[in-house]
DNA sequence: GTCTCCCCTGTTAGTCACTACCAAGTTGGT
DNA sequence: ACCAACTTGGTAGTGACTAACAGGGGAGAC
């Protein structure tokens, strides 16, 4: 069970990746997602196409991954229980999105956020690993929140708003602020209902 | 331009198609989709499998050709524009269930469903022929809506709303009724200032 | 330091989705 | 009967992805 050991060799996995990724949101962006195979990033990272694949599931994971996910469904599970759903799940995101784009990555994550809108393949997965973000946030939210079909349909459609954000900061080349973004989608979809602007 | 001839070849045309498509979601229920190749669908339809390939762009639209989007997308158009985007578009969305519903194809309609939840590239080619749905409805909603992103967020979570309707009404092997099923996740999502239920 | 175990990486061979490119039979209009 | 367009089948090839086997450099034990 290797689970404490956060040094030395976990440290050299975890760069072959970032470079591994690197080299594939560059080389996409530049050449296409299409006209760039697997082998080319494996050359360009320095690597075998073998290591590529043990690294990353599928190609298309090369430019998917996330870790939106545990940001997310924590923020949920540490809001207060009294709101209405979509209050709950939408602060949630908007924090969230605070976080994500206050670091350097900014320019990094564009770069993937295009890709995904552009490339077929890439925005069906996207909006998959959406539906996986979906059942954090329903877990997130505990068992008491009446049926959880309902935490379903609130939390599916909070995302769906913020997904129209994403593709707005995208098109915007990122100069609007995202978390600024995601809140006039939720207003736009559920009204004022959503609570107010944060402080 | 060939455009006036709804008679004789593509009929024929029509039919090979229902073909392919029925042995496919029949070998991918019993076998498995991934277990399944294109190989084996065409040997079942007795066809080739390069027949195969030019009835249906990819393995996917094997399950996923859909004529869902003409209908809500009419229902939207035909919308009094006064009324909030959730209503007018959920209305749209229950009315489409209900016509789908009607007629005997219920089952293929369910076993379809299943596929695309239980693969998952299938339910995140699913997920993104509801984004091409979304552009659809926002186009028919017209022009003097206000700003287009809010129409697309609004857009955008109705339908994450109804999805979770369908997930539920897979679940239930289709003994409850989609529409109200979508009209209890518009609820939950959207409070009832999505408009009373339907006379 | 040295030995040993294990993780990481590379190589090969193979399956399968998917795409031109070309050949043949059928249907539709004249 | 004749030409054109459409549909189908065959072949060869690309590329994503997997399984099985072999070598190399760190990790811990002595």
């Amino acid at each position: 069970m290797p689970d404490q050991q956060p040094t030395l060799r976990a440290q050299r996995r975890a760069e072959t990746q970032r470079t591994i990724q690197a080299h594939a949101v560059r080389l996409f962006s530049t050449r296409g997602y299409d006209a760039t195979t697997v082998a080319d990033v494996a050359e360009a990272a320095g690597v075998s196409p073998m290591t590529v694949y043990r690294h990353f599931p599928t190609k298309e994971d090369l430019v998917l991954v996330d870790q939106h996910r545990e940001l997310v469904a924590e923020r949920v599970a540490a809001s207060s229980a009294g709101q209405p759903l979509v209050s709950r799940i939408g602060r949630a995101l908007v924090e969230s999105a605070d976080v994500l784009t206050e670091g350097g990555a900014r320019t990094f994550l564009l770069a993937r956020l295009r890709l995904m809108i552009s490339t077929p393949a890439l925005r069906a997965r996207h909006l998959d690993s959406h539906y996986a973000l979906q059942q954090a946030i329903v877990d997130a939210l505990g068992a008491e929140t009446g049926p959880a079909f309902h935490a379903q349909a609130a939390a599916a459609a909070c995302l769906a708003a913020m997904h129209t954000a994403l593709i707005r900061w995208a098109e915007d080349d990122g100069r609007s602020e995202l978390p600024d973004l995601i809140e006039e989608a939720l207003t736009a979809a559920f009204g004022n209902g959503g609570g107010p602007r944060l402080p």
